[in-house]
DNA sequence: GTAGTATATGAAGAGTTCTTCACATGCAAA
DNA sequence: TTTGCATGTGAAGAACTCTTCATATACTAC
């Protein structure tokens, strides 16, 4: 985990990073993948048939993945196989899937409380 | 982003909630915003005084978090306090941190191999 | 070589999100 | 009431993201 330095890196801040990864993860079909990922190694096909969703469209997220170095993918036999390159992914969607639990609950607590008088006396 | 008008709750696929969600933690400011949350409520003249904003667009920001319920607001002594309504958001983004970590690690691990020396990202 | 399957890329338009600005509101002190 | 501080809101343009389409590349079989 040493930092490289040479050339001129600007580190980043933490947050903006972050910022940076949960966009990533901010969009349905990155999340699918993510999911089917976490399973088990995938060929772009095999996610192909199981998100619904264009070849080259799939090619994007899968390109926007790459980048963010979230998956690596390999050749394997014509196919190119898709991982995860971190496996605490997995655990991270499993919290989010609490959270947004949670969420759910606040939300329908907190409705009927603070709306605002906004009469017009 | 949808509206749930009362009575029709139409019930989101779970991974699309979580997009939605995730999206909404993608922004630096608003990272921010929690990361403070974390620590201990904050009047939002405090949260001015500790991140380098425009008060309008910090106002802008915590509506989106207060829309998502992720925060409230209650008003004390002429100040408008926010708090976390979540508490495991603050596990979530130290889980998130760590991801980045390693992360950041894979990065440097592949970088001599797959660029030409011209990352910039 | 050609054909075929699998995957990737670039570019364009549609759509969404961000920031800024001007103004609006809430509340309390004078 | 008027003033003043604290916070919020709507609107507009810039900036960004998504999806689609056409085309490109990689590899294998013939």
């Amino acid at each position: 985990m040493q930092n490289l330095e040479e050339g001129e890196r600007v580190p980043i801040p933490l947050y903006q990073a972050k910022a940076e990864f949960l966009r990533t993860l901010g969009h349905p079909a990155r999340i699918r993948i993510l999911e089917l990922l976490s399973e088990r190694d995938h060929a772009v096909h095999e996610l192909l048939d199981r998100i619904a969703i264009e070849p080259s469209n799939l090619s994007q997220q899968l390109a926007v993945l790459r980048r963010t170095a979230l998956v690596v993918s390999r050749r394997h036999d014509g196919e190119v196989v898709y991982s995860l390159s971190v496996p605490e992914v997995r655990d991270f969607l499993v919290t989010a899937r609490q959270i947004i639990t949670n969420l759910a609950a606040v939300q329908g607590d907190l409705e009927p409380e603070l709306t605002p008088a906004k009469s017009a006396r």
